[in-house]
DNA sequence: TTGATCCTTCCCGTTCTGGGAAGGTCAAGG
DNA sequence: CCTTGACCTTCCCAGAACGGGAAGGATCAA
């Protein structure tokens, strides 16, 4: 199956499959006559695995950790959950950031009166140099 | 003063200070005899700015709009608060699709029993190669 | 044959810095 | 006076994860 082919099964773009073979997160693919790649339903199915990791947030390091652990029969299943864990941790931190943005800002927007008026005290907040978290 | 007291002052690295005034978020500093950059107390005032507003998110590009505003003294108080707003719908956007993984992470961590066997929910799951969001 | 649609490699651009090299400046101390 | 250390300057590389697009070869349908 060519490359368009398989990108198109797995949801992800023949770009980021050629991308992901030159940074050894999946195998070399194997070549056919004509110098194209040619994948099987083992390598799809690693793509997809990728795709669906990827959506979840994962970085494509991490995700060469999970696809290791997937490869490898005999792993631990703490070790997957240890990985999902510390990701979730992540999230949890850049949710709690972007919420506190969040909170700053709709307590400046509902400050500003939004009219053809200049005074503004978003503007005058940015301008007191307040630092935002440290 | 030099570019490293400005930095302190400012809550930024002189790096970025550097990086600011070749993207033209800044002008250019002005030098001194010894061809270091100098800072007054206007210039402090405007990383200050930046530093704040970097640290609610919007992006440098974002700033450059905001500065320009804030420089503007004839400006509509709206025109800020659009940049605001959009700003936090993005905002809310990323925190809507982290929230979304963090759903469904919490889940497959619940499901797997993360001990030494080899079986887990987590994995079966990203290989099952379900779309996330789409 | 021709055109359209694949595929290949290659390099550049994105965003926002951090790291570090090579070299100029300056202030303090021996 | 000389050295040492802490500044400053420019410049280039790196990262994360691709997308765009060029130049050229392969395949396929009419």
């Amino acid at each position: 199956m060519n490359i368009g082919q398989a990108a198109e099964k797995a949801g992800i773009s023949a770009k980021s499959i050629r991308y992901y073979e030159s940074v050894g997160l999946i195998a070399q693919a194997t070549r056919r006559g004509n110098n194209y790649r040619d994948y099987g339903d083992q390598e799809i199915a690693e793509l997809r695995f990728i795709h669906r990791a990827r959506s979840l947030g994962f970085s494509v390091k991490e995700v060469g950790d999970l696809l290791a652990l997937w490869r490898d029969r005999k792993r631990a299943s703490q070790q997957v959950r240890e990985v999902a864990k510390r990701h979730i941790d992540d999230i949890e931190r850049k949710i709690a950031e972007l919420q506190s943005m969040r909170a700053t800002l709709n307590t400046l927007v509902a400050k500003c009166h939004g009219d053809d008026r200049p005074d503004c005290p978003i503007l005058e907040d940015l301008a007191s140099g307040k630092p935002h978290c440290g």
